[in-house]
DNA sequence: CAGTGGTCTAGACCACACT
DNA sequence: GTGTGGTCTAGACCACTGC
């Protein structure tokens, strides 16, 4: 656990200090960021590697902030803009937190799909199938979503979520192959809680951000019977690509939603 | 243009002061706010009361800490949330504006369908056509959603927008009547640019916050008709609340659109 | 050039959680 | 009590905009 200065900090000055900065940071004009925006960095490379896992408290910020050598209040603007971007999580008076998928709060934070009546608590924990989990190679389209090359390595997971025993959401699911070794239909059958904490702790891959395209569609004949709905049901597509730290994408879903009894909801602001 | 102080602004302690305060501010421990989110209410308030329109810039933070007797860095802290809110627009070196939907940055911020190829800018405006605007009495659902009683006067717009010759989107909107009170379809028709801004301009009533409601539908033979699609054509049905400052509900907007060539797209984080 | 928002620092004190 | 994040202040300087 160093807690070396890992490099030289670049002030946004070329010649003049700044305040009573300590360090003598010194920097070129062009090509410049603040510094909060660089310990911004430093931090987030601590949080990639791995130095501080999820659910764990980071330093304090005052321990941060010696570590950098910079005030508390650049290091406090740093983690301000990592907690707006979820990656961790401030508890006043205990520390700060880096986030996790497995906290009761905000479990299934990225399924928009809610029961029309009632809340998400209400309704109880979905039941999960796993109807399949196979190792294949990647087609042109997976490969292009998760930035492989067509033939990789890939896993395919298909599984239904019914509510009530109600099947409400088939899932295909496509990851990586090297992350997600040793990855199979047991060990996802066997876990209970949300898949992306299991992806956290058995496998060290966060998703800390999606990308949804949705789209009205009817299923094929397939889809239609494992949801015991009809061809001609008006299903949601819910497509959907997750990435972790440094917007590597780790995970395509294929998600089809009824929406007979839940509806997909979106606050804009 | 009066900049007297509002009203006592309380802080957080008891008995002590708080650094350099030199307004002498009080509180009881109890029942309390910070103080940069007081200052945010005020502000707030200027905002709704109209003292400061859409386009225009609001004081600055000096004038603003001056004002409201507090540090600038008080009222800064004010401005940074409303700013993450889309509320005010911070511009370095020019001031801080009162948002509006009238900016060619920010135009359609709550339409979330894009072309499956290209972006927004590259489609072009949508072409609009109104097909009915109509005065009536609100519905116990629309009541509902409006936040008005059963059969207090609304307005009823229908309107299709098509991209490329290619109808899209069927919306039915309604809007409480007393607020837009003088809309007609006339006036809708000659305006060109987005809907919420003629809002502004016209009614005074700036939008800043939605709700959408998602779901796959099938359309009614007249729905159909209008986008040129079939009965057993899914579409994306996308019920939307819109809301004024104070989370006062303005607008019930039913669309459906087609997503054989456009989709819904959200961003989760 | 002056005025605006943006960055950085330093120090004080508050609210909260644990021990 | 000690340590954490949270609030508030004051002052300095930087970056950008427009006169």
């Amino acid at each position: 656990m160093a807690t070396l200065q890992p490099s030289p900090l670049i002030n946004a000055t070329s010649t003049s200090l700044m305040g009573a900065d300590a360090s003598g940071l010194v920097n070129l004009t062009p090509a410049f960021s603040p510094l909060y925006q660089q310990i911004k960095g430093l931090i987030l490379q601590s949080l990639q590697s791995g130095e501080w896992k999820p659910g764990e408290a980071i330093p304090s910020e005052m321990d941060l902030a010696a570590r950098y050598r910079v005030s508390q209040g650049t290091v406090r603007k740093a983690i301000d803009e990592l907690s707006a971007e979820n990656l961790v999580v401030r508890r006043q008076g205990k520390g700060t937190f880096v986030a996790t998928h497995a906290e009761q709060q905000v479990q299934y934070r990225f399924l928009k799909l809610q029961p029309d009546s009632g809340n998400v608590q209400s309704e109880g924990p979905a039941e999960r199938t796993i109807i399949d989990c196979k190792r294949l190679r990647a087609s042109a389209e997976v490969a292009r979503a998760l930035s492989l090359r067509s033939g990789d390595p890939v896993l395919q997971v298909r599984r239904v979520l019914a509510f009530s025993g109600v099947p409400t959401i088939l899932e295909d699911l496509w990851l990586p192959g090297s992350p997600f070794k040793g990855l199979t239909a047991e060990r996802l059958s066997g876990y209970h809680g949300p898949m992306y904490a299991l992806f956290e702790t058995e496998f060290g891959v966060r998703m800390v951000r999606a990308d949804e395209t949705i789209r009205a569609v009817n299923p094929d004949a397939e889809q239609a019977r494992l949801l015991l709905v009809s061809i001609t049901s008006p299903l949601l597509s819910v497509e959907r690509v997750a990435y972790t730290y440094n917007d590597t994408p780790m995970e395509l879903r294929r998600g089809l939603y009824r929406t007979d009894t839940h509806h997909y909801r979106n606050a804009l602001s």
